[in-house]
DNA sequence: GATTCATATGAACATCTGCTCATACGTGCA
DNA sequence: TGCACGTATGAGCAGATGTTCATATGAATC
């Protein structure tokens, strides 16, 4: 049952006014897409890895210690995303970060936890 | 199995050369934490929210249309990442957000997906 | 001590996620 | 056209996650 405490009516209008202030679910939900990305270390070091180089998926594969095909799947998953772009070789494919955005979120947040 | 493609040296000491710029597993970590409990839609508005205005349990419940035990057991873990803070007053709790860098992240992000 | 109200916690559930394995697909070459 | 290599995809699995429900706990008051 959602009420609010027994408390006096300026904390429903506190409610109120922040309600208009919150942002639209469509750009919560958009924001949260970018740093659901984040949140996996795997992902993240493949971001990392491609703002420094562009690299081919065994590359990527030997960086991380990783399966190709776990790669790829984390690939595809930021290329739906367009956080990466690839250029094609004959028939290697090289991957880089598409998005500085996420580099610099990644920056930041690198030298806030080892602060 | 984890081979290389069938290219030259460079791209060995290419890994190499890379292996030594990544951050360390536990930066990693400790980033991905942070970025997985704003990857949340719900714990990232309760972080907005709380940066803009400190609330109890049951204006964020209302605020969000959540229940108070859904709200409490959100908090449970921002707390625990020290990214909300709370002061008592009788047997009310007043939540706010403790980490402004969290708060940057999210105003960046917001402005990047509406552009 | 009992009651009320605010908050926290645990169990359970459904859904989501990342990896492995097997296999399909795309490209280049002979 | 067939083969080799690089890459992508789907199914399956184990583990993680967010919410609900029920209940416990904490603080204040009488």
């Amino acid at each position: 049952m959602n009420l609010l405490c027994q408390t006096t009516a300026v904390d429903v209008q506190k409610v109120q006014e922040l309600r208009k202030e919150m942002p639209e679910e469509d750009s919560v939900r958009a924001l949260s897409r970018i740093f659901r990305v984040l949140g996996d270390p795997t992902k993240a070091k493949i971001l990392y890895a491609l703002s420094r180089s562009e690299l081919c998926v065994c590359e990527i594969s030997a960086l991380l210690g990783l399966t190709q095909s776990a790669v790829s799947h984390q690939l595809r998953v930021l290329k739906d995303l367009n956080l990466v772009r690839f250029r094609r070789e004959k028939k290697m494919l090289y991957y880089s970060l598409a998005d500085r955005h996420v580099y610099s979120l990644i920056d930041q947040t690198l030298s806030h936890v080892t602060e």
